[in-house]
DNA sequence: ATCTGTGAAGCCGTTCACAGCG
DNA sequence: CGCTGTGAACGGCTTCACAGAT
């Protein structure tokens, strides 16, 4: 007997940890690349350094979906992808709204990973009247009015908001009330949302912010100087 | 004696925890918020509301930076917009590069919340002659071959990789060893860079397969049926 | 009385180191 | 012998609950 043939029989009951599902999609993107160079088995130490990871971290995470490697010798390439999809839920399709399409929104609707791994975009909805009717990437862009059909009659269970700032709630309450429980957030706000739906912020603000930070450190090490505008604090305490 | 005069010198000594730094941004832009309507003093409640998370979390990540709110009161707005500012390094200007002008560079060079933080974009290059030479968000469009000197001339401190996949790491090379030691990556690639260096990821194909998965999770329940392409697995195990 | 600041406890994720299997 | 899978130790983050300040 082979272990293919466990099939899902003895994976683990439910429950994988957030950090694991986190990673498993770089795994994933390892792992096509092996296979592209035609690479049929891959050790843990050589997926974990292609993943950026360590290969305890990985064969942890990847214990958590099964027992899927084969001792002494490593993980089958084409195996794994496949058990990782499935486990990701890639092996159906998922049907996605773009609402906003600025400079943004247009960059995603062009993105070819989207529709690579199982993800198809079903729409792409504006409320900028000079923006609906254009066709971008091969699709006609919508009015915002017709936001709750398009995601009834689509079956859209992923939103991805790429609005202004300001619209952003608005959009989202709509999108969670036509009942999608899926959101990728590009908009500079914190969306409140009920427990059920999950939202997932892409914000390169803040990581712009985080990158400072630890830059300051290197740089200025304990320079110690007050930066400039510190004086205000220091003088208009009674003010 | 004002908690003010205390200024810096009780804070903690070094070491903000990880997780903290990147909230730090978030309560930021939450404080930004409440600052444009006005309100002077916030509670942690208030303002951990406001920013998604709980207010013990938000009490304990504030007294990293030290002690800067008033029992029985809460915090001053403004003066907390300060605090965060200045551990985070937004009090000083960070030069930036945009390396990479398709559309995801297009969309990052006219991005508002660029300019405002304290960020100034100081190049755009990219490797298509049919783009090089453009003016995009009043800036025009110069040549990867003049990277080294755009970031030895301009300062550049962090660079912004919107490049294909396939080009991300020679240019996360090439700026590396021009000095850069902060690096924003949104091409889906894993970079490998010295110790020294920070990366951090914007990855929205990883974002949308986490939501596919807790998706996934939420729809399928205990339904346990392969999915297509499953058989291929069983049937194939010896051929 | 109110709300901050913080020890202490609990939880989660990472890393270690080796048992177990091929 | 080689490499996976995993219990156990460790470390960091979150949450609790209350002491302390105004």
């Amino acid at each position: 007997m082979t272990p293919r043939q466990n099939r899902n029989r003895d994976r683990a009951e439910r429950g994988i940890p957030d950090a694991t599902v986190a990673r498993l999609p770089v795994y994933l993107r390892a792992l096509h690349g092996l296979q592209e160079r035609g690479t049929v088995t891959v050790s843990s130490e050589e997926l974990a350094a292609a993943a950026g990871v360590n290969s305890a971290k990985l064969r942890k995470d990847l214990s958590h979906l099964g027992s899927y490697g084969t001792r002494g010798v490593g993980y089958e390439v084409e195996y794994l992808v496949y058990q990782i999809s499935r486990e990701l839920g890639l092996t159906q399709d998922w049907v996605v709204a773009i609402i906003g399409v600025g400079n943004l929104g247009r960059a995603l609707a062009g993105y070819g990973g989207f529709a690579s791994r199982g993800f198809r975009v079903a729409g792409l909805l504006d409320a900028d009247e000079g923006i609906v009717g254009q066709e971008i990437s091969g699709m006609v862009v919508e009015h915002i009015d017709r936001l709750e059909e398009v995601i009834a009659e689509r079956g859209v269970s992923i939103a991805v908001l790429a609005t202004p700032a300001a619209a952003a709630q608005t959009v989202c309450d709509r999108v969670v009330a036509s009942g999608v429980t899926s959101v990728l957030n590009f908009a500079p706000v914190v969306l409140s949302v009920p427990d059920e739906v999950d939202v997932r912020k892409v914000d390169m603000s803040i990581e712009l912010q985080i990158l400072a930070f630890h830059e300051q450190r290197k740089a200025g090490g304990p320079l110690g100087e007050d930066p400039p505008g510190a004086a205000q604090y220091v003088e208009t305490v009674e003010a």
